[in-house]
RNA sequence: GGAUGAUUAGCUCAGUUGGUUAGAGCACCUCGUUUACACCGAGGGGGUCACUGGUUCGAGUCCAGUAUCAUCCACCA
């Protein structure tokens, strides 16, 4: 036996059980088939890793969804599914260009436009390569157990051939299409950005009440006003009913007098200000929508860089920002303001991607159209549609459920999408012009002239092709055949921060490519806070570096703090005090292993004896292995990691491993403790793998491959009758029933038949009906008192009245022995035999007092009085 | 303005179709170094489950309302 270390060092481990777990290949479900370690038919369990962005490096947030990614992945695998974790990184486009301009400009002071396209390309290609490579390294230091051989870039050769293929299906059936739309154009990034990709900030700014001939408008922004010449009225505004719709009004104006029109529209509110504003439709969406409505001309203001059109005059040329006052001032001198307001609270849009003030414009861009309807199945749909359609079929079932709403009620608000980007990296749309022509293809056309849009696609079009794009859906005929076998996957896991971007357009493109659903679960997770609750930022300082940690704590500390405590849907919280105390725990369970391996042999496989100390672990070890799995199959990580630390530390370490040093039973310490790890590994894979390695000899199969735990080696057979101890004599007969219903698990909807004895028929007789309804009850059978009871039954006492209920079949176990501690000084009449199969043997035990011995107590008695205890378990032998 | 969630021990949180005396980890107090582990063990204190009503034999759990906090969506020209 070799000599082991008294504490675990993770950093000793991790670095080579990973390259072992990579070089076994079986990362790869390809080799798990070949080398017979699964069935070749077995049941697909594939997921595909939400790629991160190639912007830098991956933060606890990534660290959180590898854990939680990981044990899904590692569960399945080890219940023999043909298991395929698929990674890939996103070149996230504006935010990766942002970025490196960012860096370009404070490095050497140049910009993008200096370099020419080509040149900065290279750059940002060189940028997301080394971000690349990082972001790759800390996947593996979490211990993902990801297919390496199968990774994917969202801008690489293949993935750009299936988006150029979707782009020209949809452009070839109408769903996209170039139109002059009001877009968010941002003057800083000079380009458009999507309707998601902005954020509102808050700003005090000056607000001003202007005369418009007899009319009072107010603005914040003076300098968009130049070509008003409507002004619109609520149709129901008693002020302004003597103007007709369509009046026109003569006024003095910014320069010089003008010719108003006056329009009613709904879209006016009219308890806001006067209740009359002018409208400007090149740089206001809902302007915009006024105008079309009433089929208006539309005037550009503002130029691209943010800068006035000669229509200002003598203010053309100059920034918006700067215009404003002396744009009031000229208005001043004419008398036509009114009022000015200074603390006026208003939302600037922002491009959220690291660039300006939005300006909105109107501009050509691309579009896919959401509502345009097509014929699928024989029925007409549009975009939409099918977005409602998966989800509310029960297709995608989002976890946790009430994100349905959100996701419901933002396909309902959805425009139509913008996926054009005047941004150099990423797709570019894969259209060609020449002259009037155009042209729409997976590659160029023929013949001189033509010349390519310069346009880039937005990057979640690439991305929302991403769960049959890696699969080889519009690059590789042969290997998507192959490997659709993996679509849809089986689950996507993400953080809820990205349900309308990724998720919501996932399901909209693999609905209109392939006709099914993306993936059948979307488990949606919450975003990783500071002790505090605030969101970690650099600003703040209270960022935790996964790197940082890893070194010190271990991966295995890592993960537990990120999946115990966190539930779907819900922000965690974390600290460095969580993830002590989880290093503590796996310390621990190297404790236990280094006293497991110091007390037995591998070949300690079948015990000589079984005690009822023995008897009691394997039970609730056995419970545990259920509960565990079940847990994971309705991914309730955190639930199922509590389950097992409990076990582990409190029955396991502190009450069966003491009972072992009096009463040894190796092969049944050994039993549960590598049953145990094999429940731990999907959490922590790096500790567990490196105690199997000790356990078993280098030589052996790798924990990551054995089969998960389930065999149920234990029976158990009750008879006799159970006094029911609860509420004796004070509760109506439904709650009685239903009492022992909780207590013992019975499905609420399953009938039961139930026996009463009662001096009082009569009263019974009359109650009948309504305790079948309220109770479920199969069938009441009334006795007279002093009949005999019925066998197989719990009864309960009201008032003069003895309810028994049949459970043959349906007694809990666990919930039993609990209860069966209770009861056991006023109730003698039961027997109780567990038989537990351990190693080919079958062993029979029928000492209830053992099975119930309170656990603790005894266990101090056993400390404090060796030889007292050790008689005692003697005689229950 | 619309929506969603949270409110349980000093702190962080569980509590899955309503059911015996509301749980865990950390922190705190007492005791103990007995060969797996002091990154430990034994024991203990601590909760009007935000508030007010309602439904029920029974409510942390269901319903209505209130308060505080958080997040998302829409935004007023």
């Amino acid at each position: 036996m070799q000599e082991i270390s008294k504490t675990y060092n993770a950093a000793d481990w991790e670095d080579r059980l990973y390259k072992q777990w990579e070089e076994s290949g079986y990362f790869n479900p390809d080799n798990l088939i070949e080398d017979g370690v699964i069935a070749p038919d077995a049941e697909p369990f594939s997921i595909v890793l939400p790629p991160p962005n190639v912007t830098g490096n991956l933060h606890i947030g990534h660290a959180s969804m590898l854990a939680i990614e990981d044990i899904m992945v590692r569960y399945n695998r080890m219940q023999g599914k043909r298991t395929l974790w698929l990674p890939g990184a996103d070149h996230a486009a504006i935010a990766t260009q942002s970025k490196v301009e960012g860096i370009l400009h404070k490095e050497t002071g140049l910009t993008k436009h200096d370099l020419g396209r080509e040149a900065f390309l290279k750059k940002v290609e060189d940028f997301a390569q080394s971000s690349h490579d990082t972001i790759a390294h800390q996947v593996r230091k979490m211990g993902s157990s990801i297919d390496w051989s199968r990774e994917a870039y969202t801008l690489d050769e293949n993935r750009n051939l299936s988006v150029r293929k979707a782009f020209k299906q949809m452009y070839d059936d109408g769903i996209i299409y170039r139109g002059d739309r009001i877009v968010n154009w941002d003057p800083k990034m000079q380009t458009t950005v999507s309707d998601d990709e902005i954020e509102r900030k808050e700003e005090k700014t000056k607000f001003y009440y202007f005369q418009y001939g007899p009319f009072v408008i107010s603005t914040a922004r003076p300098e968009t006003k130049f070509g008003d010449k409507h002004v619109v009225v609520h149709p129901s505004d008693n002020r302004y009913k003597q103007y007709a719709h369509g009046q026109q009004i003569e006024l003095e104006w910014i320069n010089g007098p003008i010719t108003a029109t006056i329009l009613k529209d709904e879209a006016i509110d009219m308890e806001f200000g006067s209740g009359a504003m002018t409208i400007t439709p090149w740089h206001d969406a809902i302007d915009f929508d006024i105008a079309q409505r009433h089929g208006l001309s539309k005037e550009q203001i503002i130029d691209f860089d943010g800068k006035l059109l000669p229509i200002a005059r003598e203010f053309a040329g100059m920034d918006i920002h700067e215009a404003r006052e002396k744009i009031v001032e000229k208005l001043q001198a004419k008398s036509l303001v009114v009022k000015i307001e200074d603390d006026y609270i208003h939302n600037i849009a922002i491009n959220s991607r690291g660039g300006g003030i939005i300006e909105p414009q109107i501009k050509r861009q691309w579009f896919i159209d959401v509502n345009k309807t097509f014929v699928r199945d024989g029925k007409e749909v549009s975009l939409k549609q099918l977005m409602q359609t998966a989800v509310r079929s029960g297709g995608v079932e989002i976890i946790p459920e009430r994100f349905k709403r959100t996701y419901f009620h933002w396909i309902d608000n959805l425009r139509d999408w913008c996926i054009s980007r005047q941004i150099w990296y990423g797709h570019r749309i894969p259209v060609w012009y020449r002259g009037e022509e155009i042209y729409c293809g997976t590659k160029a056309p023929e013949g001189a002239g033509w010349e390519q849009d310069s346009d880039t696609l937005d990057t979640w079009f690439s991305s929302g092709l991403w769960t049959f794009s890696t699969l080889g859906w519009g690059f590789d005929e042969e290997k998507w055949q192959r490997e659709k076998i993996y679509h849809p996957t089986s689950v996507l896991e993400t953080g809820y921060d990205i349900l309308f971007f990724w998720v919501a357009r996932m399901i909209l493109m693999s609905e209109y490519f392939l006709g099914e659903v993306p993936f059948k679960k979307a488990y949606l997770h919450g975003l990783v806070r500071d002790e505090q609750g605030r969101k970690m930022s650099k600003s703040l300082g209270n960022i935790i570096d996964p790197l940082d940690i890893i070194p010190e704590h271990g991966a295995d500390a890592l993960r537990l703090s990120l999946v115990i405590g966190s539930t779907p849907g819900n922000d965690i919280k974390l600290g460095a005090e969580k993830i002590v105390s989880f290093h503590n725990f796996t310390n621990k369970l190297w404790n236990i292993g280094r006293y497991v391996m110091t007390q037995s042999e591998a070949t300690d496989t079948a015990p000589k004896a079984i005690t009822a100390a023995d008897h009691f672990i394997c039970l609730r070890l056995d419970s545990v292995v259920n509960e565990v799995t079940r847990h994971l199959e309705q991914y309730n990580f955190s639930i199922a990691g509590e389950t097992l630390r409990d076990f582990t530390w409190n029955e396991f370490a502190d009450w069966y491993v003491e009972i072992h040093k009096i009463q040894k039973n190796d092969a049944v310490l050994r039993y549960v403790f590598e049953t145990l790890l094999k429940l731990w590994h999907p959490f922590m894979p790096f500790v567990t793998e490196a105690l199997w390695r000790q356990l078993r000899g280098e030589g052996v199969p790798l924990l990551m491959i054995e089969k998960w735990p389930k065999d149920i080696a234990h029976t158990t057979h009750f008879s006799g009758d159970i006094a029911a101890g609860f509420g004796h004599g004070t509760q109506p007969l439904i709650t009685a029933v239903r009492n022992i219903r909780a207590t013992y698990h019975i499905d609420p909807v399953k009938k039961v038949t139930i026996t009463l004895i009662a001096p009082d028929s009569d009263f019974l007789t009359s109650q009948v009906g309504i305790i079948q309804k309220l109770a479920r009850v199969e069938a009441i059978h009334i006795l007279k008192e002093g009949a005999d009871a019925p066998s197989q039954c719990a009864y309960v006492l009201i008032r003069d009245i003895k309810l028994y209920v049949h459970l043959e079949g349906i007694l809990d176990v666990e919930k039993e022995k609990i209860r069966l501690q209770k009861e056991l000084e006023q109730t003698k009449n039961y027997t109780l035999r567990i038989e537990t199969q351990l190693g080919n043997q079958n062993f029979v035990s029928q000492a209830p007092e053992a099975i119930i011995l309170k656990n603790k107590e005894e266990l101090k008695k056993a400390q404090n009085k060796a030889k007292e205890i050790e008689s005692h378990l003697a005689n229950l032998l």
